[in-house]
DNA sequence: GCCGTTTTCGGCCCGACTGTTTTCAGTCG
């Protein structure tokens, strides 16, 4: 039987909600989306979980009934769901292709289809450049405007962006209009300030008595290059980098209340709100109210506290058993941003990286870290020059060399190396040499193409190995570009648990690796993680805390991260693991 | 189709903005 991922079930309810939804069938449509965004949230793999209990089990899911139960037990044994060819077959039309165009919905796409048979954007396209859409009710020359600019948008852009690379654009927008004369406060809120890894649009909340002001100094940011619409407390525009922004203006005494609003997500924001209902009040932006009096508004905190929840940090705000634990006051005391004291990966100009080993470690020293581990790669990865075992020694010296002149400024450079995993499993190093670094490092470059009971295979024969510390970027992605390989990441975390190594969180933007429900099994399961940089230029040591918010969205502690240790710790520690090792 | 610390039936988050309207539907977040 072919292996059915959380991703792909939660894909297949995702495209039943959206085939329903433009049947106008109410109701129906939240639920599968629901249950599809509970199954993409989940740690444990929905096959699993079935193999074991059955329908029931999968019925114990939350947003997962009888009905959709049925739906995932069809597909996991059939590898196809009835009902949603039969609704393909009646509705043959591309509903998530379309949705994508600014402004089309479920109705519209309904009415093109019943009446211009249109089943993608390129039909779509013809029908407005013919002008055939004006004359459809609630269409008119406007919409067909619209419409043409959203296909032209999504022709040019590829949809949502890397976290990494928006999070700068939108600090320094955040920044300008602080400066704006009235504006109170101002934050970046949504994907963004949840550190979602990627982003699809930038949601700013602001402050202020003059709304006017804000939204004036919005538009005439030279960003702004498209003013989709602009009232007197909400603005969205098109951005010139080919993403949008949002700024929603609210008085100060609600600030809390907007803020909690717009981080979302949309998930967990209807489930605060069905909790403030039950309570008897109502919950929007502008405040937690009952009737006509005002509860509370001013911070998320007071909100939250009256509804009897914890503060849940925006990192966890997913409704995926945040709210259960805030209400049981068992959140986790997340990992702090900042708290990263050594990065241990780190690429030179002895292969793929641009800088030298002390410049390097002059980066790492103004980024305010205390060690670092030089983590080249290694012989059989000829594309990067990488090292064989001659050079690895000379590279030793060259860091005993370095560490003298260092010692002064209380910084440590850690020979290491990423080794490379071969298809078998095997190390491309000796033993010999391996036991003269610091710590050891694997890494798999290629074979990506290996069956799942391959490949995970071949990497535990890895993990195995006796001297080996650290997982480099576990599942090979990346993001936009490269899928992961197969790999069953249930068993890995095991062996990694049973092996003593840890699992790396590599805070490179486009990798991400491990994803957040990844680092989640790992914490659960008590295996320890590192956050790297992955860094092969100067700059990159910047990256750090964008692996500390995916750790911080897997649930992970300080105490489930080994380099926020001092060195001589962390060298302890990683023994000490490997000696536990059975 | 899901769910229950007022419910196993009867509800299902809330508000802003636009365009096509003549009082509102559709979309978005």
């Amino acid at each position: 039987m072919a292996v059915m991922h959380n991703q792909r079930i939660a894909r297949l309810l995702n495209e039943m909600s959206e085939y329903l939804e433009v049947q106008d069938i109410p109701f129906k449509p939240q639920a599968y989306a629901r249950a599809a965004g509970v199954i993409a949230g989940m740690t444990d793999e929905a096959t699993d979980i079935y193999d074991q209990n059955g329908k029931k089990g999968l019925d114990g899911i939350s947003g997962v009934g009888r009905g959709i139960a049925e739906k995932i037990e069809e597909f996991i044994t059939t590898g196809r769901i009835k009902e949603l060819e039969q609704m393909k077959k009646k509705f043959p039309v591309n509903v998530s292709e379309l949705s994508a165009v600014q402004g089309v919905g479920p109705k519209k796409i309904a009415v093109l289809y019943k009446k211009l048979k249109i089943k993608n954007c390129a039909d779509l396209e013809r029908a407005v450049r013919h002008h055939t859409v004006a004359a459809l009710p609630h269409f008119g020359k406007k919409s067909e405007e619209q419409i043409l600019k959203g296909i032209e948008f999504l022709k040019k852009g590829k949809g949502r962006m890397l976290l990494g690379t928006v999070l700068p654009l939108a600090q320094d927008i955040e920044a300008r209009l602080k400066k704006v004369p009235g504006i109170k406060q101002v934050i970046i809120a949504g994907s963004i300030r949840r550190r979602q890894e990627t982003i699809g649009d930038i949601d700013i909340v602001a402050t202020t008595a003059h709304p006017k002001r804000a939204m004036d100094a919005f538009i005439s940011l030279p960003e702004v290059e498209l003013i989709y619409s602009s009232g007197a407390t909400k603005t969205m525009v098109r951005l010139s980098l080919g993403i949008d922004a949002d700024l929603r203006v609210v008085s100060d005494d609600c600030y809390g209340a907007a803020l909690q609003y717009f981080t979302g997500d949309k998930q967990h924001n209807i489930e605060v709100r069905k909790i403030a209902i039950k309570k008897g009040y109502k919950f929007s932006e502008y405040g937690l109210f009952k009737g006509k009096k005002l509860i509370a508004a001013k911070t998320e905190e007071e909100i939250y506290q009256k509804l009897g929840l914890a503060y849940m940090p925006p990192e966890l705000r997913t409704a995926s058993g945040e709210i259960e634990q805030a209400r049981r006051n068992g959140l986790p005391d997340l990992i702090p941003y900042g708290s990263i004291r050594g990065d241990l990966q780190v690429q030179t100009n002895w292969t793929d990286g641009n800088a030298s080993i002390e410049e390097m470690a002059t980066a790492a020293i103004k980024a305010g870290l205390e060690y670092i581990a030089i983590t080249d790669h290694t012989t059989s990865l000829a594309m990067t020059g990488g090292l064989d075992e001659k050079k690895l020694a000379k590279q030793a010296g060259e860091i005993d060399r370095l560490n003298r002149t260092l010692r002064t400024k209380k910084f440590r450079i850690l020979k290491s190396a990423e080794v490379n995993i071969m298809k078998d499993g095997t190390l491309d190093i000796s033993d010999a040499m391996l036991k003269k670094l610091d710590l050891v490092c694997v890494a798999a470059h290629s074979h990506f193409a290996l069956s799942e009971e391959d490949q995970t295979k071949r990497i535990i024969q890895a993990l195995k190995h006796p001297l080996v510390n650290i997982l480099f970027h576990p599942t090979g992605r990346r993001i936009g570009r490269r899928e992961p390989y197969a790999l069953d990441m249930g068993k890995i975390i095991r062996a990694a648990k049973q092996y003593g190594v840890c699992l790396e969180a590599n805070a490179s933007p486009d990798r991400l690796d491990l994803k957040d429900t990844h680092i989640r099994m790992a914490v659960e399961h008590g295996v320890k993680l590192v956050v790297d940089s992955d860094a092969h230029a100067p700059g990159h040591f910047d990256n750090l805390d964008l692996g500390v918010a995916q750790v911080r969205r897997g649930w992970g502690k300080r105490s489930d991260v080994f380099n926020t240790l001092p060195v001589e710790k962390l060298l302890v520690v990683l023994k000490k693991l490997k000696k536990s090792a059975k």
